[in-house]
DNA sequence: ACTGGCATACCAACCAGTATGTATGGACCG
DNA sequence: CGGTCCATACATACTGGTTGGTATGCCAGT
């Protein structure tokens, strides 16, 4: 029976080697054995935080995979006037802080959507709220960018958030094949030239 | 033993059944037995034409994903003096030619790339060798559009090429999870809008 | 003494791969 | 021209390892 406490050490430290295993892996392709082997847990504590694997899943995905969009992508972009500038800041941040092997094993949340949208409608929902949710947030940064004069007029927040966020993911996605970390920062600086070109040249620069 | 023959009947009925299969299930969650009878064939003949589900999955790309890639979309943008106007219409051949069927499966390149490629070595470099394809075309399509006076000299032809093919993926990868046409005929009008914006105006328009 | 929080042993299904058999058609020989 | 041989092209049955899931027991804290 599945316990009810919000939070335990177990608990957590379970989701977070998942998470690892599943990013690497994939869902389909991660193995519980794997997991409860380097967490140093065994198999009962596994099952009595989680009902299944698909419990595990969804908790992985709930509880970290949202979690750090919203930490690392989309709040540092909200309640600001120059979301040009604050989207910068945060390819920036992933620029300065990136590695090899975390550029190769790509965003985790895009992982999840190729492999388990088709397959499994509560995947399927969770991240199609979640896309949605970033892209709201974008398009609503981008709304006050325009209101206080920072983003330029002509452009539609709605498609203009669409966009950014479908290019930033695909840009991810192409550079977990390469392994060429100059490849990845020259995807970054082609994002980094769009985002610009939306921007309104203050006269002072 | 494999066999030498470059075709045959069944090896290509094999193909084709698996590279439905993994476009729906992923390499790894595709299952030998539900191709084999899907395709009413037997271990026997699979076996006989490929060493193992490995060799089928790169049969499967080299034979049908890069062929794909190719000649829907990079063949269509070569040899042109407008390299805007071919993508544009690439992408209003997928626009009418797309069901919700085939966008909920996504891109099999992308849906491989994002699966495969930090796990298998042959499929990381299948992949990212056709996806440097994909962006050197693009990119000689377009310096041959600056030539000819019908793309923006201002613009860097490798950058802007990976950036649209990132784009596209991106917008691909996204649109699976939405299952909503009208979110997708958005995300795809998003990147004609940008498309747009690097085209030289002529006056006649 | 009872509940939460595990630990251990086990199971049954699934699935890639294999061992072995067979039919068919062409090559080669007499 | 007829028979033999043999490679190709499958077909069938089976296996061994993997893996998600379960049954059961134990133990510490309240």
């Amino acid at each position: 029976m599945p316990v009810r406490t919000a939070s335990s050490k177990t608990r957590d430290l379970l989701i977070d080697v998942a998470a690892g295993e599943i990013h690497r892996h994939g869902y389909q392709g991660a193995n519980l054995d794997r997991i409860l082997n380097s967490a140093s847990v065994t198999k009962g504590a596994l099952y009595h935080y989680f009902g299944s694997k698909q419990a595990l899943g969804y908790a992985v995905f709930d509880e970290r995979i949202a979690k750090l969009i919203r930490d690392r992508w989309l709040s540092p972009v909200m309640m600001e006037g120059d979301p040009i500038g604050a989207m910068q800041g945060v390819l920036q941040v992933f620029h300065d802080t990136s590695d090899l092997d975390s550029v190769e094993l790509g965003c985790p949340l895009n992982n999840l959507a190729q492999e388990m949208s088709p397959l499994d409608e509560g995947f399927r929902e969770r991240i199609d709220a979640l896309f949605e949710e970033w892209e709201r947030g974008f398009a609503a940064a981008l709304a006050l960018g325009q209101s206080k004069g920072r983003v330029k007029r002509d452009i539609d927040p709605e498609t203009t958030a669409m966009f950014i966020v479908s290019a930033l993911e695909g840009c991810f996605g192409l550079a977990k094949s390469s392994r060429k970390m100059n490849v990845i920062r020259a995807r970054l600086n082609a994002v980094s030239g769009y985002l610009e070109s939306l921007r309104v040249k203050t006269k002072g620069r």
